[in-house]
RNA sequence: GGAGGGGUACCCGAGUGGCCAAAGGGGGCAGACUGUAAAUCUGCUGGCGUACGCCUACGGAGGUUCAAAUCCUCCCCCCUCCA
């Protein structure tokens, strides 16, 4: 019981209230009836990323445990847009991305949980049909006052900055989803915390037993900065190619790898401990633990053969600096006056795509020509002839130039 | 309904007739150093051309002028205050 407890609780950052999560789960287990955990996400963008799965890695957790989970994608509140942090508009979805989405999302985090024992729920099934004099009566349970205690809220309202009356409707209607669902326990990112208390109140209200919140810390993206999301481009999905998620982990900083350690690992706590002693007295090489580390991530996702791959290729690629054998290939006919380096780099390169982008990187030494460094934009490239082309620091390019 | 402030490149932001492809910062890219790490330093950062050059770009459309991000007219959008 102890330990089921300890492992429910691992990696959040609050529990409102422990009493309760302990009291629900022994009367779960007293009457053989599952929890109902229920945990939201944004129905825009079904990429899901690390970032994501530092929740869904809890509702496995509770899965393991016997419960029940809910992955809830929010396809009403999502024209709304959580108000959390910045605002953007959303665009309204059609019902066609929506099911679309919701397919991705499945392959997605059936990777992690169990689904027979995972409900994917939208939340439009119950607040399209729902009732202004319902809404009115779910409203009718906050005060502007209260609204006003949310962080983000009250600073924009101190700064003047403007508040939209639909922004309150968001955390309304996020707890209505509890209600709804009759949660049990709800998670989200210490960011979600208002919301999900407003569950509680609300839950209350309609005379449901009010659901735990738990709470996990948001995880920074790979620049270290911000929290990881795609918009931002930081973050490293996980339906990303073995390599390319090798490599994203690979570049984080030393700092950022022991936060992804606590947070996304599946090592222990001891075994943790023993990580941060060795790397802080020495006697562990950061690259190592940063090596461990996406191994385990690309393996979770792609399985271990996978993982060995990607690792091979990366210490060919970058500590032995070998060109790599699974290059991508473009052939090239050389027509009247294309076959001048910078020009081919800018037909073959998938990032420096216009001429002078590729001009200015060969100046700047950015580009190898079978494996020496090139600084001329316009030399001319032999043809008929095959050339291994560096571009930047991470394209790879083998030319058939005919 | 009234009054005021504002829309500049990926972002923030300076620029109020020519010296403006537009200061500065951030971000990004590349180089040095490394462990493809961080930090640091250096360079680059609209497109086309080998190039003196040309094209596109300061919310949109017109206009004044030899010359407009900058002045004028109309329009669109955003924000604040008063009611």
């Amino acid at each position: 019981m102890e330990n089921v407890l300890q492992s429910l609780r691992r990696g959040t950052v609050e529990v409102i209230s422990g009493e309760e999560l302990s009291r629900k789960v022994a009367a779960s287990a007293k009457e053989k009836r599952p929890l109902r955990v229920k945990a939201g996400f944004d129905p825009t963008a079904p990429d899901l990323h690390l970032g994501h799965t530092v929740l869904i890695q809890k509702l496995k957790h509770f899965q393991e445990a016997g419960h029940q989970v809910i992955f809830l994608v929010g396809d009403f509140t999502g024209m709304i847009g959580d108000p959390s942090g910045k605002s953007e508009t959303r665009k309204a979805l059609t019902r066609e991305d929506v099911e679309r989405n919701a397919v991705t999302y499945k392959e997605q985090i059936f990777k992690i949980l169990d689904p027979d024992r995972t409900e994917v729920r939208f939340n439009s099934e119950w607040l399209s049909p729902l009732r202004i004099e319902e809404m009115v009566r779910v409203a009718a349970q906050m005060t502007v006052a209260r609204m006003l205690e949310r962080d983000d809220f009250r600073k924009r309202y101190e700064e003047q900055r403007p508040i939209s009356i639909h922004e309150f409707l968001y955390p309304l209607f996020q707890g209505y989803d509890s209600v709804a669902l009759r949660a049990d326990v709800e998670f989200g990112g210490t960011d979600q915390k208002f919301n999900l208390l407003v569950g509680r109140d609300l839950q209350r209200a309609y005379g449901q037993e009010p659901q735990v919140v738990m709470t996990t810390p948001l995880l920074v993206g790979l620049d270290g900065v911000n929290k990881m999301s795609k918009s931002l481009g930081n973050y490293v999905g996980i339906t990303e190619p073995p390599e390319t998620i090798f490599g994203k982990m690979m570049s984080i900083s030393d700092e950022l790898m022991i936060m992804y350690y606590e947070l996304l690992s599946d090592i222990g706590v001891r075994e943790l401990a023993a990580l941060k002693a060795g790397l802080s007295d020495g006697s562990r090489h950061p690259m190592d633990a940063k090596i461990a580390l996406a191994r385990e991530i690309v393996a979770r996702f792609h399985g271990a053969a996978a993982a060995r791959e990607a690792e091979e290729g990366f210490r060919g690629r970058f500590s032995r600096k070998e060109f790599p054998d699974d290059a991508r290939r473009v052939e090239l006919a050389a027509d009247c006056g294309t076959s001048d380096l910078a020009t081919v780099v800018s037909r073959v390169s998938g990032s420096f795509t216009s001429k002078s982008a590729a001009r200015r990187l060969i100046a700047q030494g950015g580009v190898e020509v079978n494996g020496e460094r090139a600084t001329d934009p316009a030399v001319l490239l032999p043809h008929p002839a095959e050339i291994r082309l560096k571009i930047g620091k991470k394209e790879f390019v083998v030319v058939a130039i005919r």
